[in-house]
DNA sequence: CGTCACTTTGAACATCTTCAAAGCACGTGG
DNA sequence: CCACGTGCTTTGAAGATGTTCAAAGTGACG
C-alpha cells in the first residue's frame, strides 16, 4: 500500500528494450530488433517514486522519456496563472518529443505513481531519428494527435457543462485503465489522480468537480468511493458525456437542437 | 468594395515561390533558390473568395496549402457539437500539415477574405520532404507550436473571465495585422472575422461576446465601431489580459492571489 | 502525533447561457 | 435598381451554471 518514494530499492534499473512490454505500442515499433538492443545500451533507465518531476517547463530540454511503467500527468503554466494539467501519459507513451525541437521545455511532466522510465538523450535520438524516417513519422503523428486531443478538449469546454465533460473523462479512464488495473471487476478502475488534477483537466475548479462527481452518483451513473470508480452501465455514461436528444436526467431534460 | 466572389478574374494564376513575400516566414525558408523553382513549377496557385472551403474535415487530404495572401479560418467539429473555430492563419502560413500522415482531414479551412492559395500534391511534397531534412523539421515545428497555441487556450479558459480572453485575442490580432492591414492608424485594425467566429475562439456565445465587447468599449478600453477596432492604449488592453493585482477596473477590483 | 495538502460543505454571488425578438447588412434575383 | 431573404448582430429578461471564500473534515507521511 505504500508507495515507493523510499530509497530501499535501487532508483538506477537495467531494461531491455526489446523485451519492453510496449515495445509494440508506440513509435519506437518503427525500429529493428538490431537497432532497439543498440538503443537499450545507449538509453539510461530508473525508477521514480510516486510525484516526482520528469522533466519541468522552462528548464532546457534533456532529450525523450519513455515511459515503460506507469502513469505520468503532463502540466502547462504561464504565469501569473496556475498551471493546468493538459494530459495524461500512460505506460508505452514517450514523452518529450516536443521539446525534441531544441530549447526549453514548454510543459512539465510529473508521475501519478511510481513509475519505469527510460531516458534518451538528444544526441542518441537523433541519431536514431537519423537513420529511421518511420521513427521520425511517428514522433510527429503523436504530436499530431496531441493536437487533435487538445482542440478537442477546447469543442468540450466550449459547449458541454462540467458534468458531461467529467462523464467523458471517466469513460476515457475507463478504455485506458479498465481492463488491466490490478484485481477489479470490468466497468471498475482506480483513479490516477488526485480531484484537484480531475478539475484542471475539465477547466473547472475543485468544489465543482466534487460537486458535479455526486450529481453523477446522486443519479446512479457511476459509483464513487475514494479512489476506486464503479460504472454500472457504460452505455449510460456516453449518454452523459454526449448530450443528445434522448438523455432525460434529473435535471429536467433539455433538448438542444445544435446547428 | 465588393468581394471577389464574382469570377470577373481567373481563378487559377501563377506564382513563383521565390518571389513570395513571405518566403522568408515559415518553413519553405528551409529550401534553396534551386528547390523554390522547382516547387514553383510542381504547384499550382489559385485565387479564393471571401468563405470558401480551402480542405474539409473528414474528407480525404489532398496535401498542404500555402496561404500566400489573406487570411484563414481552421475550424474543427465534433458531431453532435457545432463546429468552433480553433485557430487562424495568415499570410505566409501553410495549411494541413496536420493531415500529412494520410488519412483524413481533423480540420476544415476556410477563407476569411479572398485569398492567393498555393497548393503543393502529396506526392509532390514528399518529394521535397525526403530531400531536405530542415524542411520536414519545419513543418514539426509548426505542428508544435499549434499544439502550443491550443493548450495556451486551455489555460485561459480555464482560468480567465470572457473579458480577459476577448483582450487577448485583440492584442493579438493587433500584433499579427496592426501595422500593415490598407491606411489605417496606428492602434487600429480591421477585424478579419465575424463576431460569432470571436465567440468561437474564445469558447462562448456571440451573445456574451457583444456584451463584453461594449463592457470594454464602456471602460474606454478599445473603441470598436462595425470592423475597425481601436487601442488607445496597448498597456490597458495588455492589463485586462493579464488580471494581475493593480487592475482596478470599473467592476471593483478583485484582488485575486494564485498560488 | 502533528502537519500539510487535499477534499468536502455551505452560502453568497458573479458570470455566462438561453430563448425570443428585433435590427442590420449583404447578396440574390427580379 | 430595388425588394427580399438569409444569416449575423444586438437587446432584454430569466435562470442555470460555475466561482469564490471560509471553514471543517480527511488522510498521508514524516
Amino acid at each position: 500500500m505504500a508507495a515507493l518514494s523510499s530509497n530501499a530499492r535501487p532508483r538506477a534499473v537495467q531494461l531491455e528494450c526489446l523485451d519492453c512490454p510496449t515495445r509494440a505500442l508506440a513509435e519506437w515499433s518503427a525500429l529493428s530488433d538490431q537497432d532497439m538492443t543498440q538503443l537499450s545500451r545507449a538509453k539510461s533507465s530508473r525508477r521514480y517514486g510516486k510525484g516526482e518531476f520528469i522533466y519541468v517547463q522552462g528548464e532546457a530540454c534533456s532529450g525523450v522519456y519513455c515511459l515503460a511503467q506507469g502513469t505520468a500527468a503532463i502540466r502547462r503554466a504561464a504565469l501569473p496563472l496556475p498551471p493546468i494539467l493538459v494530459r495524461l501519459a500512460f505506460a508505452g507513451e514517450t514523452l518529450g518529443y516536443r521539446n525534441l525541437l531544441g530549447g526549453v521545455c514548454t510543459t512539465s511532466a510529473k508521475t501519478l505513481e511510481p513509475c519505469l522510465i527510460c531516458h534518451i538523450e538528444p544526441a542518441v535520438l537523433s541519431r536514431f531519428l537519423r537513420r529511421s524516417v518511420r521513427l521520425s513519422r511517428g514522433f510527429q503523428h503523436h504530436l499530431a494527435e496531441d493536437l487533435d486531443t487538445a482542440e478537442a478538449a477546447m469543442l468540450s469546454v466550449a459547449w458541454l457543462p462540467v458534468r458531461a465533460r467529467l462523464a467523458s473523462l471517466l469513460l476515457y479512464l475507463l478504455e485506458r485503465i479498465g481492463p488491466e488495473q490490478s484485481a477489479i471487476g470490468a466497468g471498475e478502475f482506480l483513479l490516477p489522480m488526485t480531484r484537484r488534477d480531475m478539475a484542471e483537466l475539465l477547466c473547472t475548479r475543485p468544489e465543482t468537480l466534487t460537486r458535479t462527481v455526486q450529481s453523477l452518483e446522486a443519479d446512479r451513473v457511476v459509483r464513487v468511493a475514494g479512489n476506486r470508480v464503479t460504472v454500472p452501465s457504460t452505455r449510460r455514461l456516453r449518454e452523459e458525456a454526449v448530450p443528445e436528444a434522448g438523455a432525460a436526467t434529473s435535471s429536467g431534460g433539455r433538448t438542444a437542437r445544435w446547428a
